[in-house]
DNA sequence: ATGTGC
């Protein structure tokens, strides 16, 4: 059985080889048919990000630990937006606030760190409109030119760590023996990951006094679904069968809401990001080289970045990452999806910022 | 990515 690769990147783009290589080793897998990597393509840990793998057998260490991975968009209303005082009220998403579970029907029974952002690339940040492409589409989704919304990016936190790691003690990074199984406690991280993005948009809304609404998008993009008798798995790459996707720029330039029109060439699937184009090493020694903490937590277009930790901050600088409209425009060359609107970040939360605490306490 | 691994 023969399995094809295909990367949907101009040969201007920036694509790690080492990426490639992974995408070529995954397509040389039992079972596999293909490998279509997006625009954002970068090396992960035995598998690439930014990429939907089709196979006849369900592999889980191809969706990875972080299962339910994805980007909600909540519109928010606030009277006089100052990134300073809106910072200064961000709610502690690095720890539980019970008082928004009582009601949560949890997936899985799993209630610890729920409603919590976690590490890594996750982020929850008030951002506003900028460019409207679409304005019909805009039109439809309630957005115009200056309007606020909430962006969250985070998942599963434990709980699909939890069901991966089940899997890889029995069965290493070999196929899933049962599964409907695997499925059944997938699906539940899936709703997890949604359940703890509401529930996080929730907390900062009543933090800042505002009123929000349901999301207007939220896609996941580490998943794994049933398609057309096969096994369609997704990491950092979310759905792109004509569904509304944000794809997140980085904590430093905007981020953009495409429409996907990915098509079986693709994978039905559509780049998650600007993508990595630095190791996280690599950013940290370079990054303190390069910036200081104090151009990293207020950022080129005024915004605030509250990020009590160095090292994640040099980690996820805008530099470390690739141009986003680069990625957005190969998107478009490819046909993969159309550009809706650009947000703009006005205050982006990673983790919560030590040294204001102090001097709050002081 | 992760209540984290050798």
């Amino acid at each position: 059985m023969s399995s094809r690769v295909s990367i949907f990147a101009s040969p201007t783009s920036w694509i790690e080889s080492g990426a490639v290589d992974q995408c070529h080793q995954v397509a040389a897998l039992p079972g596999m048919r293909h490998v279509a990597g997006m625009p954002d393509l970068h090396p992960g840990k035995g598998a690439p990000i930014g990429a939907a793998m089709t196979s006849s057998v369900l592999y889980p260490f191809l969706v990875g630990s972080d299962i339910g991975c994805g980007i909600a968009v909540f519109p928010i209303r606030l009277k006089r937006p100052v990134p300073e005082k809106l910072a200064a009220r961000f709610p502690d998403l690095d720890v539980v606030d019970h008082s928004f579970l009582d009601a949560a029907d949890v997936p899985g029974g799993y209630t610890e760190s729920l409603g919590t952002v976690g590490r890594g690339n996750h982020f929850a940040e008030l951002a506003r409109v900028g460019t409207v492409f679409d304005s019909d589409h805009a039109e439809r989704l309630g957005l115009a030119a200056g309007d606020l919304v909430l962006i969250v990016h985070s998942g599963s936190r434990g709980l699909g760590e939890r069901i991966l790691r089940a899997h890889t003690e029995v069965h290493g990074a070999g196929p899933a023996q049962d599964p409907a199984a695997y499925l059944a406690a997938h699906d539940d991280a899936v709703r997890w990951g949604s359940l703890n993005r509401r529930i996080m948009a929730a907390r900062i809304a009543d933090a800042l006094g505002a009123d929000h609404e349901p999301p207007i998008v939220d896609e996941c993009h580490n998943s794994v679904e049933i398609r057309d008798g096969l096994y369609l798995h997704r990491k950092g790459a979310a759905n792109g069968d004509r569904r509304d996707v944000l794809v997140a720029g980085t904590r430093g330039t905007p981020s953009f809401l495409v429409a996907g029109h990915a098509g079986e060439e693709a994978s039905f699937s559509v780049a998650h990001g600007a993508g990595r184009k630095m190791s996280r090493a690599d950013a940290l020694r370079r990054g303190r080289a390069k910036h200081t903490v104090e151009e990293l937590r207020r950022t080129p277009l005024g915004s605030l970045v509250v990020c009590g930790d160095r090292q994640l901050l040099f980690e996820e600088a805008p530099t470390a990452y690739k141009r986003i409209e680069q990625v957005i425009g190969d998107l478009e060359s490819f046909g993969l999806a159309t550009r809706v609107v650009s947000t703009v970040p006005m205050v982006t939360y990673k983790t919560a910022d030590v040294a204001r605490e102090r001097k709050g306490r002081r």
